[in-house]
DNA sequence: GCGCCTTCTTCCCATTAGAAAGCTACACGT
DNA sequence: ACGTGTAGCTTTCTAATGGGAAGAAGGCGC
């Protein structure tokens, strides 16, 4: 793992100036796994029925999913991408997967209550980029006039 | 750009199942750059002083950093990375950057208010993972030894 | 049997992150 | 005046990661 070497080596050199923001820490680990591209939006799509209506605050109700009805609605994801995000997250304890046996088997995918809470926070991370989306805007584009 | 294509491609397969969830939503395109990896460990290094205490709630306020400071904070991103990241904060109006001419030029980044009220979410997201990374951790060793 | 549907996996390639070196600019010491 | 050292940034090369498409259980209808 020359990652984690290259980290120790660094974190020798600046002369133990941190305890945390270090890659073992535990809670960063989760923060990676949180801002995982996919995650959040997987998460947003399992916690409201119709997640993305600017009025409505998210209000659709967590409801469970198939892999086909999430593949479809997230519209972007690769099915490796979305199969790989949905293994990790029921590792993670966030989903739960279970296989129906119907005619073609059917897989639902829905939240749990650590995952819920979890997508709470998300919603106010969605809330505040609904929010400020036209004000990042605005910086991004005098930003890009002002180096022409 | 296969990858709009393909995501278009899917839209009209699934019949305009969606108006949100889809790439050129802004407010995704705001998710992701929130969701970057290093975006959130800027963040909390210059929203808080001491940002990782578990006992102090993130209080240490907010304060300017010099990139060197950040570069050895944060432990791990590369040089190109924080540079990287450090820019697209600046076009976002997250974060500004004051080069001070002393003695070998100095630059200084500092949250907006704009990055200040990101900051808050953060440390909302921030909270949940210390909260529930036990929870996480011992869902993710019982999935790990359930498969043997 | 043949084909099909749903979920998931495997292969290959494009894109991206990471590591290390180099580059610029400028004050300072000599 | 010339090298040196420091801070910030850039370049270059390589490893890891993500996306696309094809394909593999596995059970059903025709």
């Amino acid at each position: 793992m020359a990652r984690v070497t290259a980290a120790q080596r660094r974190e020798q050199d600046a002369g133990a100036g941190y305890n945390a923001f270090v890659e073992a820490c535990p809670s960063r680990k989760l923060l990676d796994r949180i801002s995982n591209k996919w995650v959040a939006l997987i998460l947003a799509a399992l916690g409201s029925d119709d997640a993305h209506q600017p009025d409505s605050a998210c209000a659709g109700g967590p409801r469970a999913m198939r892999y086909s009805e999430l593949a479809r609605l997230l519209a972007g994801v690769s099915q490796k991408m979305l199969t790989q995000t949905l293994r990790s997250l029921e590792r993670d304890g966030l989903v739960t997967r279970t296989v129906v046996p119907t005619v073609p088997v059917t897989v639902s995918y829905e939240l749990t209550d650590l995952g819920l809470s979890l997508y709470g926070m998300m919603r106010g991370l969605k809330a505040w980029a609904e929010a400020h989306m036209d004000d990042v805007l605005a910086h991004r584009e005098a930003y890009d006039t002002r180096l022409a």
